[in-house]
DNA sequence: ATAGCTGCAAACGGTTTGCCTCACA
DNA sequence: TGTGAGGCAAACCGTTTGCAGCTAT
């Protein structure tokens, strides 16, 4: 464990979610290509997990939070879920196909109550340009 | 609707799910531009849908193949399990969060059951590099 | 002396943009 | 004659790679 490793880890364990490239805004000591690598080498010790919120870039957060991420398409809000919402797919999956559900890494896409079933957009942030 | 965009939409639908540089490959004689070009309009239009399979590019299908996507982190493979599979979850998300889940828009993500539990990777052609 | 990690800078792939030309209404 | 679509090429973004110097064995 290096310092740049450490900050990264911290980085990450601070954001709760992050892009690399928000990782590496955060951490201006840390050469980018670094807290790529980093990133790569957390996950594969199993320190960090990541997730495709959509679009391009992956998101990184600690291992250690299990939860289902449920991003809303008109607002771009990313919502946390109990991670037992899913344990029923879980289990169909498992029985119909054999199929073991990674939790950790799935998103679920769709409208927030905020932003209704249509038109109406409560809009946070990045939402869908 | 333009040749070129009915040549997308023909490739789109024999594909069946293909990434817009597989589209751009299959119809030469199309710039690469106007396929993306056209594959955001033929979405705007509801004539096809995109969903992310992973990593980075998206990937389109028709708009009328209603179905889930199963993708094994092993060996790459790309399911496609019944709509329906998600009704409960959907149900949940509706009730608890009042978030409207979009099921064409939806990736799940585990180990395959040729794959095994883990370990054992029945290599199909992308995987997990 | 060796192995591993970092920073830097260049390369990269896929996607997007600007601009100009062409076809058609 | 005006509107929009397509092609081309350059720009772009996020990511990856090669290389050289440094540090701690």
């Amino acid at each position: 464990m290096t310092p740049q490793r450490e900050l990264v880890l911290g980085v990450v364990r601070s954001l709760g979610h992050a892009t690399p490239e928000q990782i590496a805004d955060a951490v201006p000591e840390v050469d980018p290509a670094t807290v790529y690598r980093t990133l790569e080498l957390l996950e594969d010790i199993g320190l960090v997990r990541h997730t495709h919120l959509g679009h391009g870039a992956p998101s990184y957060r600690p291992a250690e939070d299990d939860h289902v991420h449920v991003v809303c398409h008109a607002c771009g809000r990313v919502l946390d879920a109990p991670a037992d919402l899913v344990d029923g797919l879980e289990q169909r999956l498992l029985g119909e196909q054999g199929f073991r559900l990674d939790r950790a890494h799935f998103t679920v896409f769709g409208r927030c109550g905020t932003c209704g079933p249509a038109g109406g957009t409560a809009q946070a942030s990045g939402g869908t340009p």
